[in-house]
DNA sequence: CGCCTCGTTGAGTTCAATCAAAACGGGTGG
DNA sequence: CCACCCGTTTTGATTGAACTCAACGAGGCG
């Protein structure tokens, strides 16, 4: 109907036997994804479920118990990070060959909604048991995985505090986020030594140096922080807080 | 000598038997990175070697051909996306705990540039190595190892978008990057369906509705694109790809 | 047909970048 | 110890880009 197909069409599956119609070999999979498995010895029995997901639907919610992870075969998502309060970011926008899910591993349940934004049908691939397989090495695996998978949700913070949020509320997100960090360390979490540069810190959130200055000096001259250059105290984390909660286009 | 220390003090490993200095066992690398490995069998005598980076020093650079991870053990770092024409985009600053190298993974090399903010200690872990450990299952680990440092690479890109871009500039790369992807897939990498709202789209590039709508309007004024409703054409990707270059604070 | 969401366009305003210059701080060498 | 130099930070004045508010047009669906 189209001049052009942007889809990779459900019917290449529905056409098939209905017995295969439902799932994908491991290298169906690996060919899907782009992987290389030469060499690797592979169980070729081992086969992924599809599943369909209509256009609007989500996949999964933020905060569902963790399951399996998504290996797109055809179609499109939106991934979406939601705010406590109602806002919402967009992280990405999955197209076929590429997975849903990941970010989930770590904290044992999703961080994002998954939705799609056309009729779509997905490989599931059962994380969970995957990650118990590797006798002696899979404490190391998973060990991997964790790391990875933090680096994920660290990040969609960041795309958050960039997407999101005006000057004075990124550089009010990074003193708090900097503090927490501090404090997982085992230091306070309201004085701490800023290691970087007003130029780094700047490049960091999308800003110049001139306004991140600006920015903390407006925090000292209201009290909120003392800071003398990068030797830095917290005064008052409530207010700062609720800078944060004054995004720019976040309603 | 300052009211407050905040580095790890390198002098915990110093004063210990030089034996033991330059090494730290399995399950201390994981209380460091605060992973749980209860009931995994770990072998014991595994052992990862401590390297130290002096404030300045780079741990490895964009590039690279891959090799460890690593898993700081004190001080700071601050990862830096290095832009073909010289311009920079700060993407994190890890610190102790944390952990180095996870987004060469699957492209073999480095894709960033790791600096040391102060004089740190980091604990060497044999990625490689690692990877093919894992007999029957193998195979399937490194499969999600590649899906997870893939994942990783394109935040990075979008991080570098959102802080380095001006809205312009930011709609044009989102044009180009949704067209490589359609490519890869085997349609048209100038003519392709917009399955987002300008919502959605705006969210993610963090700008707003109308931003975006404005910058397809000039653009589809322009001659560089064609755009109707959601369908659109690409007539001009070099100038595309100019605008991009055009970017707000980058060099 | 009427409703509703989505998209476009315009006018006015705000916020952060830019340009410019001065103050500061740490390090070096006289 | 002081003078000097360098990179960094701060502050000010101005400009410009993107947001906001508001209205209208277009398409989809019951």
């Amino acid at each position: 109907m189209r001049p052009h197909a942007n889809t990779l069409d459900a019917q290449v599956v529905l056409e098939q036997p209905a017995s295969r119609a439902a799932s994908l070999g491991l290298r169906e999979l690996a060919a899907l994804l782009k992987i290389d498995l030469d060499g690797v010895n592979v169980d070729p029995g081992m086969t992924f479920t599809l599943r369909r997901v209509q256009q609007g639907a989500a996949l999964y919610h933020a905060g569902d118990q963790f399951g399996p992870i998504y290996a797109i075969r055809s179609g499109t998502f939106k991934c979406v990070l939601l705010d406590a309060n109602g806002s919402y970011q967009v992280l990405g926008f999955p197209m076929a060959s590429e997975v849903l899910g990941l970010d989930g591993i770590e904290e044992q349940h999703y961080r994002t909604e998954a939705v799609a934004l056309e009729d779509s049908e997905v490989a599931i691939i059962p994380f969970p048991r995957l990650a118990h397989l590797g006798g002696r090495a899979g404490g190391l695996q998973q060990f991997v995985y964790r790391l990875l998978s933090r680096q994920l949700a660290r990040e969609h913070m960041q795309m958050w505090l960039l997407g999101s949020l005006g000057a004075e509320s990124r550089v009010a997100a990074f003193l708090l986020l900097l503090g927490e960090r501090y404090a997982h360390l085992g230091y306070s979490d309201t004085r701490y030594h800023l290691r970087m540069t007003r130029l780094d810190l700047g490049s960091f959130l999308g800003l110049t140096q001139e306004t991140v200055s600006r920015a903390l000096s407006r925090f000292h001259e209201t009290r909120v922080i003392q800071v003398h250059n990068k030797e830095l105290k917290i005064l008052d984390a409530e207010r700062l807080h609720q800078i944060v909660a004054n995004a720019r286009h976040s309603g």
